[in-house]
DNA sequence: TGGCATTGTCGAATCGATTTGATGGTGGAA
DNA sequence: TTCCACCATCAAATCGATTCGACAATGCCA
């Protein structure tokens, strides 16, 4: 007894007060006399009582102010991409002020939608925050419907009972192809996200192409299609990183016939193709352009300026944010759908002249 | 009542069993009957019941099963550096197969250590985790302490009741350094970490020398003294970001009496400063030499291989996951030193000839 | 001065589980 | 046949707080 910390009803009897009055001196929820709630505080220091243990206010209250975050990849591999990064940033940025925490739930690296990770089925949390997409038959969804946990799901596909957050992505596609369409080019080659958790590498074949799985590659090629873009070649990459968009620039550009311009489904995909032109003796844009997707700033490309469609990251987070507070105060909140602007920089220009 | 959730009582009531009963016919602890199991799981299923509620569990066990990390920075700047991104995949790697979750707490961004960040006082943890290193004034810490929430703090200073994990930075430090002495260099600039939370930018004059707070550029600098380093110019970076190196690259190499080398106390900086070089028309290594500190695999430098100080970065992350998980057990793990290796790549050689 | 609203305090119930100690059966060994 | 060990089950205590309803003391107004 003597050896444990003190709690709640220690301070009381120190204080020479009830349980329920000390509850009131540090909750504040309720009437108490100035004098008294010092006594407490007081009590509470002479003690090195560090105020309620947050897991009996937790039980009682029933949440938990955690928020879980469902990476749906690798720690590693989600966290090299600036885009979930800074996500990640303004979802925490928006949360932390309002006393939640974000915990972090990495998904195993490749496996099928069956598979469930364990602290989704074990872990506190008040929501979930889907931030891999979601899809109808995946396992943790289930799981968190069962568990009675609101989830939100960002650029996945409109679900029952699911909070979607998500952007413009297949109206952006589109505005970029214009762009890039307008400027004259004929062959144009498309780099894209994985299209399922078996995330192949490699020119993706007619079949491929009809059981794209995942839906941020589906719409940005849709958006791409309703551009009126016919894609010489589609390369499909098994992440968004610098490296794997390097080898599709090898595998596209290093060959005969090779395309005019390259759109990649993110910057840094494209970022790697831009690298792989370098390498390969080309110059960007003069010889081959490069569109990328989120609008980032590299600086390994400077001076270059990736031409992209760029997302409002920080707002998005702040929208998840606020989605999060509202899924907390049990209100059902607005599925949101942030605009994207295109920005055309320097690594994009008219195909050469045969 | 029965618009709410279920609990292990109802299930219990359903199967016909004691509550005491049903909860062994999850946690497994203690002898029951296959057949009692079996109808208990089997009422849990009718019930669409998703299994003992965490947070019961947790008050009753005194344990939650997360491992708070306080980054101490931004999470858009922390989760820039691949050095925070994979010792943190190391650790949720170690960490999620035995269940446990991981809370991230960041820290605000430019904060003097009596800053206490609010999730520090009200998160649920059984364990902290303190990635920035922490010094004996620090807030946080001292709020940790009183809340009897034991501490791990990786490169920090050692402190009274914290265990420490760190590397020897001070030792591949004075290594790297005599590589470069061994050279011939005898003009050489150091591009260093912040000092402390004020993170200045620019040449560091000898008074700010004087006062460095923080443990990694103190023991870095240190290393590099052991080797024998009088550096003709030290500058101070605000954090350990690409742009910050290339701006210290600008500052020491576009001026008269350019130094000859560079050692940089991270390989981002470093390359960094390569950027800059290539932006100044100067060759690497002919005309400056730079050298890194962490090992990483940087991209966006290929086919150059900067030479560095490599830490066993995955390793690091299990070894912290470990002493979570021997402190969750209530043992007192021993403090934790990584050795580091030099690794030779193509960004240092001789010295130009005048 | 009586009646009523307000304020401050307290006891007890509650949140949802785990865990201890007790109880009643069953089987095998002496 | 008797006794002991063991297994399965259950009632009750416990974890550390919040919150509801009751109650007494006080202040205000008529």
């Amino acid at each position: 007894m003597a050896s444990n910390r003190p709690t709640l009803a220690d301070v009381a009897a120190a204080a020479g007060v009830s349980v329920s009055t000390a509850s009131l001196a540090f909750s504040g929820a309720g009437p108490i006399a100035a004098a008294t709630k010092d006594r407490v505080l007081a009590a509470a220091v002479a003690l090195d009582y560090s105020g309620p243990n947050p897991l009996g206010r937790q039980l009682r209250s029933g949440r938990s102010g955690i928020v879980g975050v469902l990476i749906g990849d690798q720690l590693r591999r989600s966290f090299r991409d600036p885009v979930s990064i800074q996500m990640l940033d303004g979802l925490a940025s928006t949360l932390g002020p309002l006393g939640f925490g974000v915990l972090l739930i990495p998904g195993a690296a490749d496996e099928p939608p069956e598979h469930l990770d364990p602290l989704v089925e074990s872990a506190v949390m008040d929501v979930a925050v889907l931030i891999c997409g979601a899809t109808a038959d995946d396992a943790n969804l289930a799981t968190l419907r069962r568990r009675g946990i609101p989830v939100i799901s960002v650029e996945g596909v409109p679900l029952e009972g699911v909070t979607e957050v998500g952007i413009e992505d297949r109206v952006g596609a589109a505005e970029l192809g214009r762009h890039v369409l307008d400027l004259g080019h004929e062959r144009i080659a498309i780099v894209t996200l994985p299209f399922d958790w078996q995330r192949r590498s490699g020119i993706a074949s007619a079949a491929r192409l009809a059981e794209i799985r995942w839906e941020i590659p589906r719409r940005r090629l849709a958006g791409l299609t309703d551009a009126g873009i016919v894609p010489v070649a589609v390369y499909e990459t098994p992440a968004s990183l610098v490296e794997h968009g390097k080898a599709a620039g090898h595998a596209l550009l290093g060959g005969p016939d090779r395309p005019t311009a390259i759109i990649a489904h993110s910057d840094l995909l494209a970022s790697g193709v831009v690298l792989a032109a370098r390498e390969l003796g080309l110059r960007v844009p003069d010889d081959v352009s490069v569109a990328g997707f989120d609008g980032l700033d590299l600086p390994w490309l400077a001076p270059d300026v990736l031409t992209s469609v760029s997302q409002p990251l920080a707002e998005k987070g702040a929208v998840i944010g606020r989605a999060v507070q509202a899924l907390m105060s049990g209100a059902a909140p607005e599925p949101a759908t942030l605009s994207m602007t295109l920005r055309i920089g320097t690594t994009t220009g008219p195909p050469p002249t045969r």
